[in-house]
Order: structure tokens, then C-alpha cells, then sequence
DNA sequence: CGAGTATCGCACTGATCACTGCGTCAGCTA
DNA sequence: TAGCTGACGCAGTGATCAGTGCGATACTCG
């Protein structure tokens, strides 16, 4: 957790940084086309246009690999909206979630990150969504309305958007997401 | 989804299924032992004390092993309560779940079958606990009283369970467990 | 623009893995 | 108890993978 991509804090700019995004797209690739597991560093490093030896330096296993790629991929596509209510951030955030969930890429990402990645992997799968959570949830407790706790929203709305995509086939569309929001908040919809 | 063990179903008795066990046995071991990664047909087979050939055989690929091994360890673990009520029913149910959800080696399994296994595996770490829920659903219909979609169930009860499972690094324990159903059915807790 | 340093590519080795005929043995059935 | 069928173990092969020095290259900083 101290230093899961070691080259880029020493040497940010050129070459490391083709190679290192030539590799994750090489892995977001691969995830996707190969059915579960094959998942190997040669195969990796021949579909990046890199040396073998690249990947094995800069990433010690194929699950730091994994870890390394989807903590890219879980950060920074979803933005926290700003729409001026918890009610309205939350059914807007929660549709976006599910609409990046509903990509069968990120699935296989997710599905294989978790399986070679351990905990480590399964941390790097959140991403940032729970502080992101938390920071809807401040700003509202900031405007002075009641707000849940972290750990309830998490449950309420992570909970089922992630249940569905890894473990059913069918992921949650945008609609059914803003509908879980309002079984979090009560009153008036 | 045929015939998922096909070895099984024409010689059950004797050696045929002291050899499934001893795989199943090992590879539960193998899971919660290793890191993540590195579950191979021969560390299995030797592990088991059973020749390679034998499980190259059987089960054709690592990814069908752990969803055949998935399949059998979430299925009869937990069983339907009947305490009179469908809350009663849920709130036991719950507990057992998160109970169950509790074990790393049954975590490890879980990750391990869902990076190798693909929907299949997926589909396999569920289990039969949908059915389950429906089954208490249904009987609650049955008494007359008013019941929630099992979608709905599902949604606020498995989800984060299985959330709080896989990504999280602390399971829910029985209370929380319970307290999710509190959450679900309205009314007088 | 030049020196210094980190990163990458190359060639190589040992080890492991996935997979295949063939003979043998155990379990089902009459 | 005897015959038959199917599963298992054995030996072996081709291929792939993980991991390691060494030289060359590209980037950063003064």
C-alpha cells in the first residue's frame, strides 16, 4: 500500500509511461478476450509491444498487475456530481456507477483482479467509491440535512450494484440504480 | 450446465467418490493456502495424492474444477430456517449467511472461482441462496402475509453481504446480518 | 549541451505445465 | 462368483513460463 507502482514516482515521463499504459491496455485486452484465467506475463508483454522482462521488473506478479490496472480503471471514471441535493448526487453517482458496470470489459477486470489479486486486488475493484460516497454525504451533512451513514449507503447502494454485476448475469441498468437510492433516503421521492 | 460432473453419474459409489472428495478436499486447501494465484492441476492432483491425469480427466480445466468445488461448498451449507415468520425466517437466514461468509477459506474460494470461472464460477459462489430466499418469500405469500419481490430481497440483503464479503476486508457479522432485514421488511422491529 | 542514472531489450536456463496412448485395477451387474 | 465396463495410474513429450546477468538506450538534471 506504500508503493504499488514504484518507476512512475521516480520517472513520470516517456518511455515509462508509454510502456506502462501500453501494458494496461495490453491487460485490459487480454481480460476481455481470453475466457477466465491464461492471463500471463509474455502474453501480456507480447500484446503490448514490450519485453517480457518489462513486466516482470516493473510488476512482480500478474495479481500486482491486476491490482495495478484496476485501481487505474476504478479511479477517476466516475466523478462525484454536484447537483445541489444528497437525493439528486446520489441517483446521478449510483447510475453512473451502474452504467460502468454494465461494461462486460470491467467485469472480466473486476472478476480476474479479484481472483489473482486477494484482498489487495479486491480493494483496488472499490476504486474510490466509498470516499466518494462519504464525500456526498459530508457536503450534504454540511448543508445541514439528514444524512445516513457511510457504512448504511455503502450497503444500500454499493452493495446491490456490485452484487449484480459480479455474481449475476444480468447487471442493474441506471433506472433500477436511482431506485435503490430512494429505498436509502426516505420521505419524498 | 449439462452435466457439470459427469463422472458421477454413471459409477457413484467407491473410489470414483473418494477421488472427488480428496480433490475437493485439496483444492479448498490449496485456496485458502496459496496467496492467489498459482492454483495448478498438479499441485492439486499431488496435494490430493491422485495422479494428474485423473483430474485433467475429469474436470477439464482449473476454472471448472473451483466452480465444481464452488458449486458443492454453497450448496446445503445453509439451510431454509422455519421460524413461523418470514422476519424470523430472514433474520436467522442472514445470520448464517454472514456466518458463512465469515470463513477466509470460503472467502478464498470465492475469489479464486470468480477470477478463474468466469459467469460460471460466479454463478456457482451463489449458490442456491436466491432459491433459498425465494423459497421463504414464497411461504410467506402463502400465509397471507405481505412480501417483498425476491429481487428486492436479494438486492438488500445478499448484495451486502456478499459486498461486504468480497470487497471489504471486514465481513458483516450476524447483527449487522440482522439488521439488514430489519431494513428491508417495514413495520415493527 | 553533457553527465548520470534508471529503465528497457536480448539471450539464456531451469522448471513446470498441459496433454496423450496404453496397461491395470476397481466397481457394477447377472 | 465371473464378466464387463469405465476410471485410474504410469511414462513420456512438446511447449510455455518464471526468473537472471549484461549491454544499450532514453530520460532527467545541472
Amino acid at each position: 500500500m506504500t508503493a504499488p507502482v514504484p518507476a512512475l514516482a521516480t520517472r513520470p515521463g516517456g518511455r515509462s509511461a508509454r510502456v506502462r499504459a501500453a501494458v494496461h491496455r495490453a491487460v485490459a485486452e487480454l481480460v476481455a478476450e481470453t475466457p477466465a484465467d491464461g492471463l500471463t506475463v509474455p502474453a501480456v508483454a507480447a500484446r503490448a509491444g514490450v519485453h517480457p522482462t518489462t513486466v516482470y521488473r516493473r510488476w512482480r506478479t500478474v495479481g500486482e498487475l491486476l491490482a495495478d490496472v484496476a485501481t487505474s480503471r476504478f479511479s477517476g471514471e466516475v466523478v462525484v456530481p454536484d447537483t445541489g441535493s444528497l437525493r439528486g448526487d446520489l441517483r446521478r453517482w449510483a447510475a453512473d456507477v451502474a452504467t460502468d458496470l454494465a461494461d462486460p470489459d470491467v467485469l472480466a477486470l473486476m472478476r480476474a483482479t479479484l481472483g489473482a489479486g486477494g484482498q489487495q486486488g479486491a480493494c483496488a475493484c472499490r476504486g474510490d467509491r466509498e470516499n466518494q460516497l462519504a464525500a456526498m454525504i459530508e457536503r450534504e451533512r454540511a448543508r445541514g440535512g439528514p444524512v445516513p451513514t457511510v457504512e448504511r449507503a455503502a450497503d444500500a447502494l454499493l452493495g446491490p450494484l456490485y452484487y449484480r454485476a459480479v455474481f449475476l448475469d444480468a447487471p442493474g441498468d441506471a433506472d433500477w440504480a436511482r431506485g435503490l437510492v430512494e429505498l436509502l433516503l426516505p420521505g419524498p421521492g
